[in-house]
DNA sequence: GCCCACATTAACCATATGGTTAAGTTTTAT
DNA sequence: ATAAAACTTAACCATATGGTTAATGTGGGC
């Protein structure tokens, strides 16, 4: 099935307008009801037009989506990247992808359940539609490389690369998906989760450190 | 392809027919795809009896997700109390904890999305309709002034009680909801991330124990 | 003034969907 | 054997939902 991609050009700039509007009600709804969830016709209500407008614009609610997918996932990766780009040793790294990732999460919490769902429900789809870009030699392997060498090297402890990393982004996201069930279950109140949430870049790194990092041998010198 | 209709016996009980059949189809298509994205016809379809059957049974749709929902969710807080209810020191539990929701998310990887997700959605009912059981002095409570104890003791490491523990559910869960992420992104093959999620057990038990155990203090004696 | 392309709307449409009805058929208890 | 209870079905129903149509508004260039 193709679609025309003829969009109606708008206003090249400023306008908080009809299209923008929509965006961010499609955003907030999607994110809120996931894809079934979500209503055209709230959207429509939601961004002050009505579903007509929303279809000359978006033509269709699979569509919609996908804009709204993209940009939300868009947001995560290269940042990432960037990070792992970076010529650091390895707990440096970890320390910048902790402070990125953490910040974006506290401005955004609903994200990556929003982004998990829809990759778990269609992975297929997902990559092929938005992943075909990160092909190749991605950031990632060179930082499990980096891992390995500095394990051989001694400065960390020796483990699965893998496991290593899925350890860090597990303790950075997992808290913010799971806050619900985690907050509730360990009757902890709003302002201690909230507080836990803020001061966690220091108190991860340090577990982190605490982990992966192999004491100072007390270098026998002649 | 004519049915016989000569199949024995089709009673009120003795058979895990219709009503287990429906409360299956229902719980794949739930979990596969989350409340709104289900439809009744499908999961008649699935059990391999008609609309007014499922209805029959179970009323409303509402009401067929609330069973399986708590279903799913059942099957995950009981076993956890049971472990922190033991005696045993912290790092035991840790290590009975992750044995026992390591294994049960080999056999349901699928639970813990489709349960965070409704729990995100909608807290509110979630609790009153499946939490009201949980309350007062959970073995939670009892957990974190253990673990507080323990590092009053010097035996564990000074930190956040509840983070200790939401880092060790993190790492345990995440892996798993987010696999088809990590292990896109990672560039990780089917055999290896099944390899590590086999062995997890002891990596994870060795990554947390030199996360939060103080080496022991070369004791300084007379 | 008058095109003309973009923007917007009210009124529709076809279908999907959760749910119901009324009429059987089987099973079980008497 | 028989009646009540449990089970099962095909045919409906009302509404929600994604999507369309045709007509109208609006602003800028000529």
């Amino acid at each position: 099935m193709v679609k025309p991609s003829i969009e109606p050009k708008q206003g090249s700039q400023a306008d908080a307008n009809a299209r923008q509007r929509i965006l961010e009600a499609a955003r907030s709804a999607f994110i809120r009801h996931g894809y079934h969830g979500a209503r055209m016709q709230d959207i429509a209500d939601d961004a002050g037009i009505n579903k007509a407008l929303l279809h000359y614009y978006f033509q269709s609610k699979e569509n919609l989506f996908d804009l709204v997918f993209q940009d939300a996932f868009s947001e995560f990766l290269p940042r990432l990247h960037a990070i792992l780009a970076s010529k650091d040793p390895v707990i440096d790294k970890i320390e910048a992808y902790l402070g990125a990732h953490l910040q974006l999460l506290q401005s955004r919490p609903d994200l990556p359940l929003f982004v998990l769902n829809e990759v778990y429900r269609n992975p297929e789809r997902f990559f092929t539609k938005f992943m075909h870009h990160l092909q190749g030699a991605s950031p990632f392997s060179v930082l499990l490389e980096q891992i390995a060498e500095e394990m051989e090297a001694g400065i960390l402890r020796p483990m699965n690369p893998r496991e290593l990393w899925f350890n860090v982004m597990s303790m950075v996201v997992f808290p913010v998906i799971a806050r619900p069930i985690l907050q509730k279950i360990s009757a902890t109140p709003d302002r201690e989760y909230e507080a836990i949430l803020e001061q966690r870049q220091q108190s991860l790194l340090l577990f982190i450190r605490n982990a992966i990092v192999l004491p100072e041998r007390p270098a026998a010198n002649p």
